[in-house]
Parts: C-alpha cells; structure tokens; sequence
DNA sequence: TGCTAGTATTGATATAAATCAACCATCCCG
DNA sequence: CGGGATGGTTGATTTATATCAATACTAGCA
C-alpha cells in the first residue's frame, strides 16, 4: 500500500479491509460464476487462477502470491470470470469493492494505486502473450523461473533456490505445454547445469544462462 | 460512455476529452517508453497494439476498433509499454488521465467504468491466453473470425460480412502461428464451405461450424 | 511394512506447425 | 504500360512438441 499519507487518509484506508479469511491447501478463493464482491490482498500462501473450458481443457492465467491481487476479473460483470485455488494453506485480506470505490474518491493515493494494479496486471498478461505467442518451450520455461526468482527476491528471499507450489502438470498449463515436455525441459537444463532439480525444490544455478536463453540477443 | 446521468455530472464529462487526433494508417498513436499522459477512446478506424523484442519479434496483443480505450498499460509505469499502431486512417478522443482521476472522483459513474473498462481488458486477455494456451491453429483462427465478426455485429454491422484490416502476418503474429499456416487454414476453411476468402474479405458462410471447431463438445 | 494414488521421468513414435522455396496477385508509381 | 514492392498462396520437407506407453518416486495410510 501506497506511503506518505495523511493520518486521516490512514484511518480511512483501515476501514478498507473487513476481514480476513483463510484458504487451505486445494480449495478456492472464488470460482467462474460466483458473484464478485470484493478483491482480495494475499497475506500468505501462493495461488492459481485459471479457465476452465466446456470441453475440460484447464488454463492458468496466472500464480499468485504474498503482496499480489486477486479478483480484478469480476468487476466487469459482476460475477467471477474465473477460479483462483490456493496451492498451500493461505491466507488473504478481504476488501468489499464497494468501499474501495468510496475510499478510492476520498483518497486520491488509493485511487491511483487502484489503477496501477489494474494497469499492471494488463502488462503482466501482455508478458504472457508474448511469451505463449512467440516462445519455444525452453523459452518460457526459462523466462517462468526466471520470474518467479525475481518476484521471491522482490520479497526478501533468495533468489536461486525455489520450492515450486505447483505441479509440472500446472506449470504446463500456464505455459502452453505438455507435462512431459516441462519435465524434459527441467532435466535438459539440470543436465546443462542451469539448475538442480529435486522435485519442486529448484535450485538456478547459472541465470545469466536462463536469462541467454528467453533473449540471445542483448548478450551476443 | 454510462448513461443516466445528471446533467451537472454530464458538464463535467464534457471536460474529459481535451482534444480529438487523427493517426494515419501505419503511424503510431504512441510507443513503447514514450511517456504516459492520456488514455485515448478509438472514434473512428482500426488499431493494433504489440510489444517487439530486443531480437525483434513482434507480438500482437490486440486489435482495437471503435468504441474502445487504448492506452491502458501506461498507468503503471507513467510510461507506455507498447505500441498502437493505426491500420486504417483513424480518430481517438484524447483523455487526458490525470482528468480521468479527477472527474471520476466526483462521478461515480466514471469511476466504476474506468475500472469495468480495465476489468474488461484483463478478462479479454485471459481469453487470448486461453486461445494460445491451449487452442490449435485451426481452433485459434476460428475463435479469432468469431470475435471479429461479433464485435462487428456489436457496432451494428454485418456479422458475416467481414473486411480484415490486418495482414496475414499480423494475424499470425497475435494468433501465435505463421503466416504460411494462417493462410493455409483459411484454404482450408473455404474448402469445407465455412467461409469465403477474396483477399482481406471474408464472409462466414458456417459459423456454426466454426463455433463447433472452437469449442467441440457443446455441441456434441 | 507394504499398498495405493498422485506425481514425475524417460523413451518411442506420431503429428501439427515451422521452415524452406517457388510462385502468384495486387497495387502503386515512374 | 511496365516493373518492383508488398502481400499472399501452395508444395515439399524438417522439426518441435504432443502423444502413447512404461516405469519410478514420494507421501499418506491401512
């Protein structure tokens, strides 16, 4: 949340969050359809949020944790467009939409920090068009650790060692590819000595190579 | 724009728009980097937007026409982080955005649909990641026809008559596949009678079975 | 302790789409 | 009118990834 505010603009910001809620491990936050009430701040814990299709097919739209938004997708319509599940025991803030419009006109900070988050999630999702539009599997697999790494720094821990919260399966969904192709690409970067991997737990052991790999070109 | 409003909230939406602009066919509307000042509603014309990379691929991330808002992805950043590029002679109502947080702080109205209009926005690319995700060529290039052809029939224009404003390599570059392949998937679509190709005029002759290529099972 | 379910890896093969290549159509401009 | 530039189509071949199939690992539990 946004810093430098007037004490008054603070009290009116902790009228913001009603409640807290917890999410164990494999259940969900909202689902496609539900009604959309609120956004939610996650506290703790690591979420998906994903399409399902009529035929079954699963999409993962994105991961989700400590710090990050989820429920921008219901405002347009009112309902839910899509599941966010959490992938271990989390916890997040609830906050009822309908005062972050009434604070947000109050409290001009809140209002921008409202688009930015918006603003940033459409630029996040152009990362990802472009990563499923114009990349080869080791590409995205590469530029997906990569990110994952910088957000996990963005919160203090470490930048090399990983422990995935989601299944290849999930981790292929998201990236456009097959189980098995996320699980030949794991190992073809642990045999080049990229990472070491031991089930979920990755350690990045030569990111400058990760990082030649989502773009030769500025390191030619 | 939302309708029923008082007339007072009315004056005060008048003042959003500060000025009108023309964008001739390929030149830019804005750019990567270049500095975030307004958002712009198309009035008139065609658009894409895309993201190029240090090597120099080219990702379409959507096609604009009018009614809708261009300019979004710069509100995180102060600075655009994409490219919208005119594909017919065109004309946009310049808004400017500190206005837009002005006004919509005294016009409940404004400011729900400024948050509906990014809303909208992260769940049209949650659909194009679905598209990329998780779709075929064929599945892609049908999806793609059919949302053309419904946003066209939203304006109140034929839904089956449809004039592409874009190339093939354009489509190919937003659909994620080659221009060799978008080609020979509209040869194919007009072999099987679905559609009727005369360079960038297609008339959709079957659209009920391009939604069965979209979407199999429900109509099983 | 061993069994089962879920998850992951690896190999063999199939296939969708990319690539390489040739050619065609249209438009524009000197 | 002619010739080049741009955009598009079609065919032959290659390749990246999907699919099919077998096996292995881990965790939880009876």
């Amino acid at each position: 949340m946004p810093i430098g505010l007037k004490s008054a603009e603070l009290d009116r910001l902790d009228q913001l969050v009603n409640a807290r809620r917890k999410v164990k491990r494999g259940s969900s936050l909202f689902s496609n359809t539900h009604p959309f009430k609120a956004l939610y701040a996650i506290r703790s814990g690591f979420f998906k949020t994903s399409l399902i299709t009529q035929d079954g097919r699963e999409q993962i739209t994105g991961f989700q944790m400590a710090g990050e938004i989820l429920g921008l997708d219901g405002i347009v319509s009112d309902f839910h467009t899509c599941d966010a599940v959490a992938l271990e025991d989390s916890e997040v803030c609830v906050m009822p939409y309908d005062r972050i419009e009434e604070i947000s006109r109050e409290v001009n900070a809140l209002q921008h920090h409202v688009h930015k988050i918006m603003s940033r999630e459409i630029v996040r999702e152009h990362g990802v068009l472009l990563l499923l539009g114009s990349m080869r599997a080791e590409e995205r697999l590469a530029a997906f650790l990569l990110n994952l790494a910088q957000r996990l720094q963005d919160r203090g821990l470490s930048k090399t060692e990983l422990v995935l919260r989601m299944t290849r399966e999930e981790i292929g969904s998201y990236l456009g590819m097959k189980i098995e192709t996320v699980s030949r690409t794991f190992s073809k970067f642990a045999e080049e000595g990229l990472i070491a991997v031991n089930q979920r737990n990755i350690l990045i052991t030569n990111a400058d190579a990760l990082k030649k790999i989502v773009n030769p070109s500025i390191h030619c």
